[in-house]
DNA sequence: TGTTAGCACTCTCAAGTCTTGAGTGCTAAT
DNA sequence: ATTAGCACTCAAGACTTGAGAGTGCTAACA
């Protein structure tokens, strides 16, 4: 446990360190307004704050730097008592326009968030698994080709353009989606690719004999991909930061971001509320110099996405961490009210 | 004019320098196999190429180094007249799925396109303005919400939610619909806009008061927008290069891509066929470093896309120009193809 | 006993100096 | 016309040096 001075001084070295990104020495900690001890008072306080292992340092006569585990501390006991659920009106501008797309939504909440904050904003779209077909419908565009499109209950649209097989009539294809428009709706996309698999194929099988292998590839197009959608905000912020001054870093970090499955699993996180993963914490190799921020919000009861913000370690906890909050508190309440809706 | 041995020379120093990145010396040019001269001959007709302008030094006593008058004159006499149309099935392997999506086609070419140079790729799909409407439909998902969905003669798909307005019912959105698609149906998106104020906006009011208002935004919504697709494969690649150790070039450069309008702008171009910017003829300071080759696709007649590399002055050009060629020419025969069964 | 002043010591960073090697330009010989 | 030879230039890396920032320890002080 930590002594109140200790606390204090160690607060002290983490915001100038967040601030300043160079490392804290004794004498700059005296000067502040809030500290009234001299230089050597603080010295022994550091030697031992470092040696519980809150702090650092780079070199054997450097000033100090806040470890992870110092940031953990602050997080945990200095920052985390301090939140309370809030909410800024982040979003309200964005919901002026009230015709505004979801899809369009998030991706302007991802680039508000970096704007704010110079740090990268990742967001993922709500998971779309529990929402249920509203529609299914195929446009022919000529003899030849046609567009499958399927449109949900939450809104959402996906559409593939297919060949159609060559024994297939127009009257036919009229005729299947018809079917499979009835046998189809309600269906949650979870279970869609069950539900055409064994109820469906063996009917279509009655119109035309090949229809199975455009319609498993259909299948595949819509429901085994990846069905997440990821919106990035601001990533050249990283660049003005200074730990991006190696140019290897750069180089890493933008081709971990171009992994979009690696990102996403990244995020993905069974948790509630706000998480904080700080260096090492992190999964991923590439960015054990970085912390992530993730909060969670809900659309309905199930479907959940997450928002996120990428930065140094030495990053902004407290406005950070205030500002994913309320996102995700107005997140969550504007897909309440369209939730409703819908329902 | 230059005599043989000078282009020889000029030659040599640019596929050296293209390969090394380093400057080169005479010393190096005499000792290869397609050279017979001694360090010293080679140094009078560098001399020479120095005094024109095609090659420069970087310091009073380094090797020398292409300058862009250099690579105009290789790119111009050497490399284009050594190009033939070609078809190097560059997308052959992509479209072995018969299914595949055009925009997906786009996409990976993009990709292939960046992996086969390690260059950045750039791909514009094609403009849409003179595709027609194939169909318009409106999905209602709650009593307040509906998707419309635009169906396009190239089987394009847009789609836009929007809140239905309170004092409209569910059969009069039918009828909207089928009154919308009567009228709309094999109008160009270029002419849509006007169609709409014109003809359909008068007969809207017969329904509802209030109608205007949605309509308008869904009109610019679907069709004020940038309606081009970009599709940038690899932009990492380019990180690899030597020429981008420097950070601020990948900050700007970074800063630059992010921006697709100015994108989409560098690339349009009235010109058919191949074109190289070298340098400083690029429109973008930015890329005052960079080459960018561009080939335009086609679509039918008038439609038209472009395809793009991006890469360091010091740019493989011929094997960059021959792929371009091929993939260019490729992709306006499968848009002939699908084109062709469309109408 | 907790706090502070003082001092020797350590390490980084930037500036300055040296050395090496690659390359040039010029001249004189072939 | 071509080439060998030589003096000269410059960049880049290695090494040196000094200043500055910071530490740890000790002894004195309230």
């Amino acid at each position: 446990m930590l002594t109140d001075r200790q606390l204090l001084i160690l607060q002290v070295i983490i915001d100038d360190f967040i601030e300043s990104a160079h490392p804290v020495g004794s004498r700059a900690i005296s000067k502040k307004d809030e500290i009234s001890y001299s230089a050597a008072t603080i010295r022994n306080v550091m030697a031992d704050l470092e040696e519980m292992g809150y702090i650092e340092k780079t070199h054997s006569s450097s000033g100090r730097v806040p470890s992870q585990k110092g940031y953990r501390y602050y997080v945990d006991h200095v920052i985390a008592p301090t939140i309370k659920e809030g909410n800024l009106s982040i979003m309200k501008d964005l919901i002026r326009d009230e015709f505004i797309d979801f899809e369009k939504l998030v991706q302007k909440s991802a680039e508000v968030l970096s704007d704010l904050t110079n740090y990268t904003s990742i967001i993922l779209g709500p998971e779309l698994f529990e929402t249920k077909v509203k529609q299914l419908q195929i446009v022919p565009i000529s003899d030849y080709s046609a567009v499958a499109i399927l449109v949900t209950d939450s809104g959402h649209v996906e559409h593939r353009s297919f060949t159609i097989p060559e024994d297939i009539s127009p009257s036919d294809l009229e005729k299947l989606v018809n079917i499979l428009n009835e046998r189809l709706k309600g269906v949650s996309l979870a279970r869609l690719p069950q539900v055409i698999t064994t109820e469906v194929v063996s009917l279509m099988k009655v119109y035309v004999r090949d229809f199975e292998k455009s319609f498993n590839y259909l299948q595949s197009a819509f429901f085994q991909e990846q069905p997440v959608k990821l919106y990035i905000g601001g990533i050249t912020n990283l660049l003005t930061q200074p730990e991006f001054n190696d140019i290897n870093k750069v180089r890493s970090f933008y081709q971990m971001m171009e992994n979009e499955d690696q990102v996403v699993n990244l995020l993905k996180t069974p948790q509630h509320g706000i998480r904080v993963s700080i260096g090492n914490e992190n999964k991923l190799d590439e960015i054990k110099d970085f912390s992530l921020i993730t909060a969670s919000y809900q659309l309905g009861n199930e479907q959940k996405g997450t928002i996120a913000l990428l930065g140094p370690t030495r990053m902004e906890y407290r406005k950070v961490i205030t500002l994913l909050n309320s996102l995700s508190n107005e997140m969550t309440d504007a897909l309440y009210l369209w939730y409703k809706n819908n329902g």
